[in-house]
DNA sequence: CTGTTAGCGCGTTCAA
DNA sequence: TTGAACGCGCTAACAG
């Protein structure tokens, strides 16, 4: 198969170039019967135009990129859905980059999305992020920008989130009210908008019913082995906990795992809540009650909001800050009066 | 910012445009001196090259596609984590794809990736996927092409899978050993070269163990409620199963929901075993036995094999079909003897 | 070792 | 309503 170009089109036409480009871009100043004809050869030919000399005369790739920390995680998988679903709708193509939370990684993605590639980029930031300058330079560049889940509060770029702070107070008020008192909160890395909103969820819930004094923040990993270690500690020293919230599902599992190990009972012995999106964990033993967050509909919102300013609508408020609510989903796991 | 092109780096440096350009590609043919008074200026400046351009000169995207039916299967997740990481490597992009199980879009997404968009394509098919003729179509305009996982087997493209028949039969084995005689193998659809393999696995063991008149196969689908009221009148006919091997994860799922739903106790009524790559299953309710394929390693060696075509290299023979051990993993959902 | 020139395939002037 | 000509930014062929 010999490949296919305008110019070949129009000569089979016996039309020029720009009238065969023009009527398959659907322009009016083309007449219905010679676009028929061109339309009909094109598509019997399968005739699709070479993105890369569209792309460059027009300065568009119809490309975006997300950039998520890892995709081995429910949660992120299911935003990748909402994207793609967004982006398939309006004949746009997803590049996909993982930065397996590297703040290098994520430096090095940025910058080769600098020149063209991409017409907009959606990026949850990784944990190890802590200089925020690439995203600054690529928000100040003009590249369409939108934050979700894991955001950046310091640049002015739409951000489409969960209702976490409100999520994370029910969840630990649902842990209180089934008879816990030692709460821990298990978490990964302060720097993350996400983990600060969980936890200051968590610690709003503690104040309110009166267990300052029992306030406990573990921070653990990426690291299951090292995490498993922390946990198993936490769960044998004197103070020990008889509840446990998980900002994350792979903490939880951690936990799990853990009472396992070393015989502790749940919910009897101890309580665990988590933010969730494996529908799965309703399988557990026993049940995992969890957090879960809308991740179909961020994903698909962060894209409409990218769209828009791609195209170069104006931004109502409303699109600028987007929270959407978690569901509490409860089972077994943080059932009885202790 | 105004953007920035090779003419304009050229015109600061006192040189021409090919020489900045090889320079940045690092031409054997230009003075090292130059090279680095043109490599710094451009780490400077931040310059990046236009994409178009550059594929558009070369006929090349360093892009490739992957297209998978779904994401939301820790499987398919994985894959594309093996397939990130080479790519990474190659510093390829990688556009993705999701079919969602329809034939159509498959068909539309080969056919948009007709015209230079991409340097390859790897792919696994659709469950209701029937006609092949854009796979021909797409292999025959020499597009490099490899196929993992789920494949089509009259198309002569390399293909990475894993061992599903052997892994299917000791999956089928190890039930029988157990103690189970009515194994019922649940699959989703007879089109898939997967599920012919996983169900010719169970076949044989139930042949070798002479169990030929308790063959059953279930068919299942992408639908979870369809699914569950399907199995449930299955597990509650007179001839009702005591063991169950699931070709899916999903309708693991199903069972166990359909098992806690009617009161049935796994595994001292029904034996469990299935197909996933989901690490959580070690804690469901009983932990659930698994075979579990090295979805990562697919994915890494699909993605070499296809850089492999891409750069024109010679393909061995044993690069032509690869094939993976999967691993069983033993848990309470089969043990006991009955 | 470096510069000049041409053209990848398309869409968009401008002219008819 | 159509065609001719140009240039997007880059790299490869050809000179020097």
């Amino acid at each position: 198969m010999v490949k296919l170009d305008l110019k070949k089109l129009a000569k089979e036409l016996n039309l020029s170039p720009s009238t065969v480009s023009r009527a398959l871009r659907d322009s009016h100043e083309i007449s219905e019967q010679t676009k028929d004809r061109v339309k009909e050869l094109a598509a019997r030919l399968g005739y699709q135009p070479n993105p890369h000399a569209s792309s460059l005369r027009q300065s568009k790739s119809k490309t975006i990129a997300v950039i998520i920390p890892e995709i081995q995680n429910n949660f992120f998988s299911q935003i990748l859905n909402g994207v793609e679903q967004v982006a398939r709708e309006k004949k746009y193509h997803v590049l996909i980059y993982l930065t397996h939370e590297d703040q290098n990684r994520e430096n090095e993605i940025l910058n080769l999305l600098r020149n063209g590639r991409v017409d907009g980029i959606m990026i949850s930031i990784s944990n190890t992020t802590s200089n925020f300058e690439h995203l600054e330079a690529c928000k100040a560049s003009g590249m369409p920008l939108v934050f979700f889940d894991r955001i950046y509060d310091h640049i002015r770029v739409p951000r489409v989130t969960s209702d976490d702070e409100d999520a994370a107070f029910k969840a630990t008020e649902l842990l209180i009210k089934r008879g816990c008192k030692n709460i821990t909160f298990l978490t990964l890395s302060n720097n993350l908008s996400i983990s600060k909103r969980r936890q200051a969820g968590y610690e709003r819930a503690m104040l309110k019913y009166r267990l300052v004094d029992h306030l406990n923040v573990l921070e653990c990993s990426a690291n299951d082995e090292l995490n498993r270690q922390k946990i198993k500690e936490h769960l044998l020293a004197e103070q020990r906990p008889d509840g446990i919230f998980a900002a994350i599902e792979k903490f939880a599992v951690n936990t799990y795992e853990v009472c396992n190990e070393i015989g502790i009972s749940i919910p009897s012995q101890l309580k665990v809540i988590s933010f969730s999106n494996l529908s799965a964990s309703a399988l557990f033993a026993p049940p995992l009650s969890t957090v879960v967050q809308p991740a179909y509909t961020i994903g698909q919102r962060a894209t409409e909001v990218l769209f828009k300013i791609i195209e170069k609508k104006t931004l109502l408020p409303s699109d600028k800050k987007i929270t959407l609510s978690s569901e509490i989903i409860e089972r077994k796991s943080t059932s009885g009066k202790n």
